[in-house]
RNA sequence: GCCCCAAUGGCGGAACUGGUAGACGCGCCGGACUCAAAAUCCGGUUCUGGCAACAGAGUGUGGGUUCGAUUCCCUCUUGGGGCACCA
């Protein structure tokens, strides 16, 4: 064993030993327990960042943790390779998204490499292979051919500057952000799935997943959004079945039907028929649903705009007493959400308060609640007039209690046919078309004569050309005639290709299925998905609480009813890494766009009067940037860190072992460097503890002779920490204590002077415990001090150590005494003290009887084994 | 705006089930080694008062439950994540 540790030379053999056996390469093995460790693959943006490293790390140690439990790991990896920022690259470096894709993967999946992760790399893949989004395409025409996908029209953010739709990131303050122009909202065909047929079922299965955190479940069932309540149909009065040229009713969907008395208005988004038909006619209207149509679609958005609202002159009528109700056109009301009409009860609800409170409305209360009294008039909103209550100044119903009032208008309106009652869900069902190239093509042919026909089964997958550049102005695709252009699979006429491509959340839908059987060319997936699915644990960033995570669910349970699993949900275990924040800077020039810089390049300067002025040096000066806050670590934000230098300078083992040292996995981490020469000075103390111990000669077996009582302490302090570090990895999953165990170990062997042959014996007990719990964190290192502690096998062969209770047994045990609550001080007490005994120690205690001060005992509260309260 | 999460020394964090607040590490201070520095090793390090023993205060804010609250409940503040086309 060499004397100093040199982390490069260390990792290098350790990495190539690993390689040359193919010791991460796994097959379907029925003998032993499996354990599939996923962590969400990454998408390709070009540098690992520390939220990678930490993500991984975690996985690793995960996997390695559980190899040494005996399990048959799979850790796969693979790439999110299609995207937005392929195509951004694209736009600034003129190179195809396909090439700066590819070079990404290349050079990401070095860094990996470097940091050593136990990946089975045979199974790598990336979404844009054809052999992948293949299945894909050939999924989708099964949800088609079975209704789960259908096409309808959908709103999408239009930069009518450049005429293209832009994704969200890219409307900044309601504008496109590489034109400035104001952002239209525009409706347009799509293809959908249907996820809302499957909401119930995702609803109740979170019930089922008690290896996911508690919070994950509730944000999932909040967005699914369940709720209970009733259809209402507003007849048209005569003049909005005048202006609309038929008969019909403004269908609206409430939880709150016992307040259909106090309804004084209805509202209905921009979009609405009624809102469209009244604008004709009325220029002022058309003016103001023009302005409903600016700004992004973003909920944030929308939710956050001054309510605003202008009436259509048209009516409906209550379904009960038949009054002309006017209608309003409301930019608070969504078009594709619910039926894009609210009713207006400005006694019961805050949002209709304020709109009715603005537009001089009239307000009807129809409802005393137990705490909000009873007015004529109301004043400010309290939240009280919200609560459920009795009915009141509501006809028939007047007198019932909330839910007597529900049952019996829902029974009334059903008999009269305008309404009924409805389980509404929050989710929307998932559009997936993309106006964009770098994605999986959506395989559908539109003909002329045929209509829409799906691409045949035979013809799969429609291939992506991968040479094309974009330019901003749209989407290539629908300007590249080579691809569009296509004869139709049913009439053999011209035809013409769909140009949109799929979301990048179906590639991430189902690759850790593919994972499974990754060269399977004939099958979506085969036998062995069934052996390594569910996946065990899923590690990945909070951030992809809802969305993927409620993707993936879904598009399993379809593939289930398809036939194609056994099982409705694809993660057991869910850990949700916090994310890595770093500082965000940016500059933005007068009308130009935005840039990012990243922290590390910021410097602060001040100012002739002495503000402080953050600075970028660039090409053409300093330029003062603006600090936006902390967020998570993004390409598109600039302000990634890359493992890189932490690594050359330290080696691999540093970097993750600093990761895991810093914080608890779950928790958010503000990124710092601050510490990452501790976690070096950690890793070289034990191996020069090692180096040391090893020097000295062979080293005897423990005979059978009794330990001394320092020999029996660093004993019992090796199998504490191993017990602890243990349920830390393998319970807690929060390996910043397990790591801070061995360190106490560390402190207590260097404490440790013993030189007789005993002593060395438990001296090398304690060092090959502190090297095989910290195997997983910091693999190279042990695999090197493994060998130099003269193991017979490899140390990814060794099995978890075992905590001896013999080790860990004591005589003696600490009491705290306290009197009132606070610490009066500690009692040694023998370990076989029955509670009595323990309550009469506490009270003979010196302090005790002090801070007694000669009162009376009122109570004496004893817990077992660890505390004693005196209440005087 | 809505949903979810977090806040503890100078810093990262520990305290797992309501029972010793500050484990472990960083930084800093002092010492040893050195011509000197780095590295390493040893000791100290929540705040206030005190030479000390010790006492008091203290876990974002304000309140509550309890013999006892960092932990449970309510309020507010700040930061972070998500809000359906960033991934």
């Amino acid at each position: 064993m060499q004397e100093s540790y040199e982390p490069a030379a260390v990792e290098r053999a350790a990495q190539q030993y690993w390689q040359e056996h193919r010791v991460f390469a796994v097959r379907e093995d029925a003998s032993r327990p499996k354990f599939y460790c996923l962590s969400m693959f990454p998408y390709p943006s070009g540098r690992l960042h520390m939220g990678h490293v930490r993500n991984y790390t975690i996985g690793d140690v995960l996997a390695r943790y559980m190899r040494m439990q005996g399990h048959n790991v799979l850790q796969p990896m693979g790439w999110d390779a299609f995207g937005l920022p392929a195509e951004n690259a694209a736009i600034s470096n003129n190179v195809p998204p396909a090439k700066w894709t590819r070079q990404n993967i290349a050079y990401m999946r070095g860094q990996m490499k470097a940091l050593g992760f136990a990946i089975d790399w045979e199974r790598e893949f990336a979404t844009c292979d054809a052999a992948y989004y293949h299945w894909n395409q050939w999924l989708f025409l099964r949800m088609l051919e079975r209704g789960i996908a259908y096409r309808k029209t959908g709103v999408v953010n239009w930069d009518p500057v450049d005429q293209t739709v832009l994704a969200n990131e890219q409307v900044i303050d309601g504008r496109g952000w590489r034109t400035g122009a104001p952002v239209e909202k525009r409706e347009i065909p799509m293809y959908y799935l249907n996820i809302t047929r499957y909401a119930d079922e995702l609803l109740q299965a979170l019930d089922e997943l008690g290896g996911w955190p508690e919070r994950v479940r509730v944000m999932q069932a909040n967005w699914i959004g369940r709720s209970e309540g009733c259809e209402v149909a507003f007849p048209y009065a005569p003049d909005t079945r005048a202006a609309l040229g038929r008969e019909g009713a403004l269908k609206v969907f409430t939880t709150r039907v016992d307040t259909l008395f106090g309804v004084t208005f209805m509202a209905v988004a921009a979009e609405h028929p009624v809102a469209l038909a009244a604008a004709q006619a009325n220029p002022q209207l058309a003016a103001f649903v023009d302005e409903c149509r600016r700004g992004s679609v973003m909920e944030a958005d929308v939710a956050t705009q001054e309510k605003k609202g202008l009436p259509t002159g048209l009516h409906v009528l209550h379904p009960f007493t038949g009054e002309q109700l006017p209608v309003w056109v409301a930019n608070y009301v969504l078009m594709g959400y619910g039926e894009g009409a609210v009713m207006g009860v400005p006694a019961h609800d805050e949002r209709d308060f304020e709109f009715a409170g603005k537009n001089a409305l009239p307000i009807v209360m129809v409802v005393r609640s137990a705490t909000g009294a009873y007015q004529d008039v109301l004043a400010p909103w309290i939240p009280a007039y919200a609560e459920h209550g009795e009915v009141v100044n509501s006809g028939q119903f007047s007198g019932l209690s909330f839910q007597a009032a529900v049952d019996a208008i829902a029974a009334a309106l059903e008999k009269k046919g305008l309404g009924a009652k409805r389980v509404h869900y929050r989710l929307r069902d998932w559009g997936i078309s993309r106006q964009r190239y770098w994605g999986c093509p959506i395989p559908i042919i539109h003909c002329e004569r045929c209509g829409q026909v799906p691409v045949p089964d035979a013809d799969l997958p429609v291939v992506l050309p991968e040479d094309l550049v974009p330019d901003g102005s749209g989407n290539p695709l629908a300007k590249s005639a080579d691809f569009y252009e296509c004869t139709c699979p049913k009439c053999s006429g011209p035809a013409r290709r769909e140009t949109d491509t799929m979301d990048t959340f179906v590639d991430s839908s189902w690759y850790f299925l593919r994972f499974a059987c990754p060269d399977d060319g004939e099958r979506m997936v085969d036998a062995r998905v069934e052996y390594w699915l569910p996946a065990d644990q899923y590690i990945g960033g909070i951030e992809h609480a809802i969305l993927h995570l409620l993707y993936a669910r879904f598009w399993t349970k379809v593939m289930r009813d398809f036939g194609q699993l056994s099982f409705g949900e694809p993660f057991t275990r869910l850990l949700t890494q916090g994310m890595v924040l770093n500082h965000i800077y940016s500059h933005q020039p007068a009308g130009g766009r935005k840039r990012y810089f990243n922290p590390a390049d910021v410097y602060v300067r001040r100012d002739a009067d002495g503000t402080e002025v953050s600075e970028v040096a660039t090409a053409e000066g300093p330029v003062r940037v603006e600090h936006e806050g902390l967020g998570k670590m993004s390409k598109s934000e600039g302000n990634g860190v890359d493992p890189e230098g932490l690594v050359a300078r330290f080696g691999a083992d540093t970097a993750r072992l600093f990761m895991m040292f810093a914080s608890p996995p779950e928790q958010t981490l503000e990124w710092s460097d601050e510490g990452v020469q501790g976690a070096s000075r950690f890793i070289r103390r034990l191996w020069n503890a090692v180096y040391e111990h090893v020097s000295a000669g062979a080293v005897p077996r423990r005979d059978g002779t009794p330990l001394t009582p320092e020999q029996s302490k660093l004993r019992r302090a090796a199998h504490q920490a191993l017990a602890k570090a243990t349920d830390d990895i393998g319970r807690r999953h929060n390996f910043n204590t397990a790591i801070a165990a061995i360190m106490e170990l560390l402190n207590a062997v260097a404490r440790f002077a013993d030189a007789s042959p005993q002593g060395r014996a438990v001296r090398q007990e304690a060092l090959e415990i502190a090297v095989l719990v910290l195997a997983p964190i910091v693999p190279h290192v042990c695999h090197a001090l493994w060998q130099g502690l003269g193991g017979e096998r490899a140390l990814v062969d060794e099995p978890w150590p075992k905590v001896d209770p013999q080790a860990l047994a004591q005589d003696t045990y600490q009491i705290v005494v306290q009197v009132n609550g606070k610490l009066r001080g500690h009692v040694s007490v023998p370990a076989d003290s029955d509670e009595a005994a323990v309550r009469a120690a506490a009270l003979a205690d010196e302090r005790v009887q002090k801070f007694m001060d000669g009162k009376p005992v009122r109570r004496v509260i004893v817990v077992p084994g660890k505390l004693v309260n005196v209440v005087i």
